[in-house]
DNA sequence: GCCAACGTTGGC
DNA sequence: GCCAACGTTGGC
């Protein structure tokens, strides 16, 4: 039996990568890459599945929040970038035969009217235990729960 | 630009 | 295996 779908966020800096970015690219599709944290890497490793839903989040910037939808249209594959010296996230203890990072294939779903700014997800009460609202969230992927989920899903 | 919170590194 | 020092993230 097919796993139901599960719900993440992600971050991205939008200096760095945006929703227009994503909207943008090739296929509205992207490789998400980069991430050098374990447990971020876990999720992409082993728990991002196809046709699962993702938040798209804007951080490091004014305001931020959740600016978009995407898609998760391609389950965890080896980190390319991490083998390429010439890539800021090359790094070399990570061994081609026994990758150490792992990217998946994100689409473009919708951009929200305006963003979602992390200053009113936290004065949602259904959105209260939500990761990305706690002090100190660092985490670059996240899972958000099916009610989180459906709560900012009215938000667009 | 500041700095609190967090993750990683490395000496012991 | 502990934990201090260091580097990074990310909200403000």
């Amino acid at each position: 039996m097919a796993k139901s779908k599960s719900f993440w966020l992600m971050k991205s800096e939008p200096s760095v990568f945006s929703i227009d970015d994503l909207k943008s690219s090739k296929n509205r599709t992207t490789y998400w890459e980069g991430v050098r944290n374990y447990q971020a890497r876990n999720f992409l490793r082993d728990h991002l599945k196809v046709g699962d839903g993702v938040l798209f989040y804007h951080s490091n910037e004014d305001p931020v929040g959740i600016a978009g939808e995407a898609v998760v249209v391609k389950e965890g594959y080896p980190d390319l970038t991490a083998f390429d010296p010439k890539s800021t996230y090359f790094d070399p203890k990570s061994d081609p035969r026994k990758p150490t990072w792992f990217r998946v294939d994100v689409k473009f779903v919708r951009k929200c009217g305006e963003v979602i700014t992390l200053k009113r997800l936290r004065e949602i009460p259904a959105l209260k235990k939500m990761m990305v609202v706690q002090k100190g969230s660092r985490l670059s992927i996240q899972p958000v729960t099916s009610p989180e989920w459906h709560a900012i899903m009215k938000l667009f």
